[in-house]
DNA sequence: AGAATAGTGTCTATCAGACACTATGCA
DNA sequence: TGCATAGTGTCTGATAGACACTATTCT
């Protein structure tokens, strides 16, 4: 009868215009929620903070480091780990939420103890198939992404480091799920630069007409 | 060497045009930060859910239930509680905030391991005569309703069932720090009216000049 | 020249802040 | 009647969305 404390992390990126959320399967061999997906995760090593246990776990399934990750919510309902009914151990897990860019997307590679990694669309979600509370965990963290990138920075974790204003427009059309207006994002863009945020970075991209101006975050 | 998980609650209130947090004193015997002034909190009890703690902790002090409470955030940092160094039991604490209205501030009933209970101007806490990390945490929870106030109803909380739209605008200049135009607040008050989150209410309130209409939240 | 995409200028509706004005109760 | 506070109307500047227009590169 104790209490165990994890750290599950939602990991995002975007592309092709649609917000993906990384998932490991778990083993076959689970005592809970055998073959289902999760999210990445695991208990705090001895003496560790909730913080580094995160990042040791984005770092285990991506091998980045310096990535965005923030607390997102505690999670602490009895009985979210149907373990408990079992061995009596109540855990708690501590969510957080990173922000990877898409170049990202092919060098997942799966710890130890799951079987695969897999990009999902945050479209595609179901609830059947998720182990744990991990729907609610990720429609929280999707919920909180989509109200703070319209005033936080944050969008400069899910780009590549020069972006154009295009590239830069449709991760936000990605994570809100909505198309901006051109000019609107635009007008918005320029306040960044303005304000310092972003800057204009050498060289150019081809795109097959004009070729666009090339930004960084800074 | 284990884990244990606490929740601590940063209880707000505003009169005076001044916002307030609720603090209580800690025992002169206790081993750790004997006499100084911390959050009300403690242990989750065996299989609680943080949620159920820090409402028990919240209705321990201040004997009101339904408040509005909200998970803040989760501190975690190894060492942040000094008797670690002895035990060996590293404490993780979910914080959570509340806001409560201003009948409660000669409601407050001290509860038993602690000495006193105090509401303390939020522009006048120190760092000094603060238990573990509690000025952080307070920090925290100020940085939130503030933010949050702005997009969210939360005043609601800070509010008796009743009040005048000058009241009101009070409630968000405490809480902001800064003054509201009269009719910038109007307006916003209108537009909460015709969102249907506040309505009139029967009565008026005497100030000295012409009687102000009352409103409510509903 | 024409296709394709980048980027600009302008019109309009909406909203915040400022402030003058009116309304209503009490001494 | 005059004071104090509640509440309204209006002007102005900033901002968002729509959209037409110009710019630059490639084929």
């Amino acid at each position: 009868m104790g209490l165990r404390v994890a750290v599950d992390v939602v990991i995002f990126s975007v592309w092709d215009r649609d917000l993906k959320v990384l998932l490991v399967q778990r083993s076959p061999d689970s005592n809970a929620f055998p073959g289902f997906w999760a999210l990445p995760g695991g208990a705090l090593d001895q003496g560790e903070s909730p913080d580094h246990a995160a990042a040791r776990e984005l770092n285990e399934e991506t091998a980045l480091e310096g990535c965005f990750l923030e607390q997102l919510y505690t999670f602490g309902e009895p009985g979210r780990d149907p373990r408990e009914f079992d061995n009596g151990d109540q855990v708690i897990s501590v969510a957080y939420y990173a922000l990877v860019p898409q170049e990202m997307r092919r060098l997942v590679r799966p710890s130890d103890d799951v079987v695969a990694a897999k990009w999902v669309s945050c479209s595609e979600l179901g609830t059947d198939w998720l182990a744990f509370d991990h729907d609610v965990i990720i429609q929280t963290a999707i919920d909180r992404v989509k109200g703070k990138i319209d005033y936080a920075p944050i969008a400069r974790g899910l780009v590549p480091d020069t972006f154009t204003v295009m590239e830069l427009r449709e991760v936000y059309a990605a994570v809100k799920g909505e198309s901006y207006s051109v000019s609107t994002f635009r007008r918005r863009f320029k306040r960044m630069q303005t304000d310092g945020v972003i800057e204009e970075a050498p060289g150019s991209r081809e795109t097959g007409g004009k070729p666009a101006k090339v930004f960084r975050f800074r």
